[in-house]
DNA sequence: TCAATAGTTTGGAATTATTCTAATGAAAAT
DNA sequence: ATTTTCATTAGAATAATTCCAAACTATTGA
């Protein structure tokens, strides 16, 4: 019964799919149920398939990268390039940065508040900034 | 004559590769001459196999591999990660951050004076701070 | 100087993350 | 209900990178 705020807001995610001009698909709605419901999150493609199929969800692997680039680019997502070997994706997509611990691959959020970028120059003619990602490394000591 | 400061600085090349604890094998001061003679420089690993071919340097990929991943390890290059696709090796090891074309897939350095990052947290108990990577993500517009 | 040792290079196979493809299935439109 | 459009899927394909065992080279010590 009760459907709470979070839980199984099924509804509320197949909104939110419509609005980024994507079909409510159940491997989407399920997706991103299991995206969006948690808080924030930094996951991999490997993560979540792993995921889902402890949940039971039947999806392929190309249907979760498929997911994980739509979901971005209709800026749902974050993705964030940190590691070489692997591409994260990042839920919470107000302004902030990241930790990186590299000797467990963890992200950590930085509330963008905290934190801040001076002395950019000028991007070079004919270019745009899209975006300023600050990364600190962290090392076991 | 005198070996000028950068042309053919063999010896040069050889006390570098002796001073970061790797013998000075054929592949290694040719490749270490190809990198650090010509100024800053980001390039990936096949941007250099591609290099060394032209200039007649027989060195196998595997080779180009290692020996990016020993000099990075022994602090005279800088690995940077802005795409998930490939790694980039920077020659400059001074502070500083980058500009990344992502249209292109082009870095281009920021100098460290010019640049910087307020308000980092204190690193998790048990971390220590590695290091603070900025990169100023373009798009042509 | 030369053999013994330790470290290096190499081609090709192996691995890993990711993308592609063509066929099948499901949602939206008519 | 049917058609049209879009999505999912398994598996093949790709691409960057690493691994491997054999062949080679620098260094060391007699």
């Amino acid at each position: 019964m009760g459907e709470s705020s979070q839980a199984t807001g099924k509804a509320h995610l197949i909104a939110r799919l419509r609005g980024a001009g994507l079909r409510p698909t159940r491997q989407r709605v399920e997706l991103t149920g299991l995206l969006f419901e948690g808080g924030d999150r930094h996951l991999t493609a490997e993560m979540l398939h792993e995921e889902a199929a402890q949940a039971g969800i039947r999806v392929s692997l190309a249907t979760i990268y498929n997911t994980l680039h739509q979901l971005t680019d209709a800026g749902l997502l974050r993705q964030v390039t940190v590691d070489a070997a692997r591409s994260y994706f990042d839920t919470n997509i107000g302004e902030h940065q990241h930790f990186y611990l590299e000797d467990e691959g963890t992200l950590i959020d930085i509330p963008g508040a905290e934190i801040a970028v001076a002395g950019v120059p000028n991007a070079p003619s004919g270019t745009r900034v899209e975006r300023v990602d600050v990364v600190v490394r962290l090392r076991r000591d």
